[in-house]
DNA sequence: CATGAATGAGGGTTCATTCAT
DNA sequence: GATGAATGAACCCTCATTCAT
């Protein structure tokens, strides 16, 4: 039995009922083992919770700075929003969790999470910051603009489904390009793609799920 | 005792610790009422969660239909932004409960509101239908500019606060000029927005959250 | 329902099995209640042990004190040793507890039970010193002397049964002439007993035990 | 590995927090061992128990017989005395142990070791009848005579300490004086002590506890 | 209108013990 | 000789809910 079998069965679980709804001997059950023997691999339910969304935080902070590679503002930018919506696009339950369950762990972890998530934020917030004084990017209140795209790139999870209509990289392009429209950009050069990371934690995929309609 | 000050006290616990977390007994302390006392005004833990959502989709419904007068697919689509973006600005704590907490539902009561919502989401679609065919709008692909749209405003819940440096008003025509520009359509003409309803379930505020920086 | 059924129940249990070995279910069967039940009367297992220590040691504090009127040093030993036996006693199995469970109380609590504790056992050192000095009593060691007196009262709780042999006056006489023997004092003049007093979370009676041979 | 190291680490975790609120796992990692290992040399939690206080009753048994040579009664009951007290302070866990946690025993066990105790109690019963019989002790009631000299000895369990105030020895020959006393018998002949015996299961010693003043 | 009492079910967690390796 | 993995049972405690008062 492997840890990453764990986290993906506790990840399917939290994405679909909650932390709080999701009992221990339910996990278990869900990899095949006694609850008793959960406590084995796994210190306990915050341990495990923890260890998701650790393990996804790290990940989004990590490659979100290997992307941005030096380049101009545009190119950081659409460099960005692309990782951003990859990742979310392949671990969107891993993803989900760790925003929604942010609030189920402890006060300790919880902030010490929050401050990977925080420093996430501002690798956009830079990005954005360097493109308006260089003059590439044009909206009245950059904050805002920030907010808009970080949180459309966020909902991917919502909805992304990797049997849907779109492949992954129109996805990625078209966000990208949405992204720049609404930072009065000009529209996207050839960018090469991060290559999208599988994260151990993600299920296979989303069974009782209705994919809504659209991709 | 009424029953608005029950709900916004649901509400008020649901959106901070979600609703499986949160138990009956706690909820009768936050408004002075015996656990069950509760029983003689909600019919239980469900039919409060139920009653919550019902109401906010329902207001939701009712505002977007009412916001969207005939006029030009430019006009109803801000119209249907400003709306949607003011009412989840005014409502962040009901609105995040109804989008997060609609799991926690039976699955009836699930489907059931869940119609609601899928309506909903229709009107935006129809709108940016009716738009294209008019040639106002120019984007690759309609449904992903539909969900970026939706996504991005329902997201201002996450971290608007009455209190911020902005005021709805601006949040509202930003919001309105970024979804313009996503779907390549002129700056919007000046619209008049819709006054901002406050539902009975919102609480007063949201105390122990820390406002994110932006507005 | 009283809490002193409760703290009987308790103290049975606690007695004969020890605390660690009693379950919540089996107290709460032992007065007939289902285990939730019990926390509508109790707080929990260590509230509930250490109402009953708490209780104990107060009792024997508050009753020492009153028994030991001003008088000569014989006579207050002789007050005290009837008192301690007597309360013993009487309360055997509420004083097996509140010195053998004493270790299972959570650090704070313990702490502060050992300061009654304390303050109990200062009282019969006071005595004996005040005698020492007074010349009324001849020992080699006083703190030795004190220690295998009030051992030698506090075991009367291992073996003293009400329809033992003796009568517990009897009993306390026989103790006091035997403390005043060890500190080489004249035997005891006629002393008024304290009457014995039966604390509320004293069981009635101690049924699995087998009275062992003496009293 | 051997089993004296596994008996000690037992006797202390048992004198310090009872039988049954101590884990195999703890009993194991005192000593370094897994907890399956500790099943290679005590065929459980309850042999280990019954090892234990096997080893202290039949160490008593035999060290009382041994100590009580023929000889007149006031030098045999001194001779018992001086065991008992020495035979309790060299091994103050072990004692303790073996007189709480008899109730931990399954039945069967319970019976056997409760005959060594009986056994051993009889030697001194014997004693003092043997001596009322030859008019060298004067006490109303033998029973309870014999009863407050062997609490007041096993009693040096709950606070001797070898670093203390008293020599053993002292501490001993006190403890005769006294027992002496409450019998009104003649002050004790020069007697030739027990070498003080330690047991293969006594801890070096009592680390968490507090010396309570006294010795 | 309001509540204390009561309960079955289940929460997360730890237990002593076994066994294949 | 030693251990990690595994488990059923039990641990203390909290849950949503009902009902007589």
């Amino acid at each position: 039995m492997e840890l990453g079998q764990i986290h993906r069965a506790a990840v399917a679980c939290f994405a679909r009922q909650g932390y709080a709804a999701t009992g221990i001997r339910e996990l278990g059950a869900a990899v095949g083992l006694n609850s008793a023997t959960l406590y084995h691999y796994v210190g306990g339910k915050q341990e495990l919770l923890l260890g998701v969304i650790s393990g996804c935080l790290t990940a989004m902070l990590a490659g979100a700075r290997e992307a941005q590679t030096p380049a101009d503002p545009a190119q950081r930018l659409a460099a960005l929003v692309g990782f951003h919506v990859g990742f979310t696009a392949s671990n969107p339950q891993t993803a989900r969790v760790a925003e929604y369950e942010m609030r189920s762990l402890s006060p300790e972890h919880r902030q010490s999470m929050q401050g990977l998530r925080d420093e996430y934020e501002r690798l956009f917030a830079a990005v954005l910051h360097d493109g308006e004084r260089a003059g590439a990017f044009h909206t009245p209140d950059l904050s805002l603009a920030r907010l808009a795209i970080m949180e459309m790139g966020t909902g991917v999870a919502h909805w992304y489904r990797p049997s849907g209509r779109l492949e992954l990289a129109q996805v990625q392009q078209e966000f990208i390009a949405m992204a720049l429209r609404i930072l009065g950009a000009a529209p996207p050069t050839a960018t090469t793609l991060p290559l999208p990371v599988r994260l151990a934690s993600e299920p296979d995929s989303e069974p009782g799920s209705i994919p809504q309609g659209a991709a």
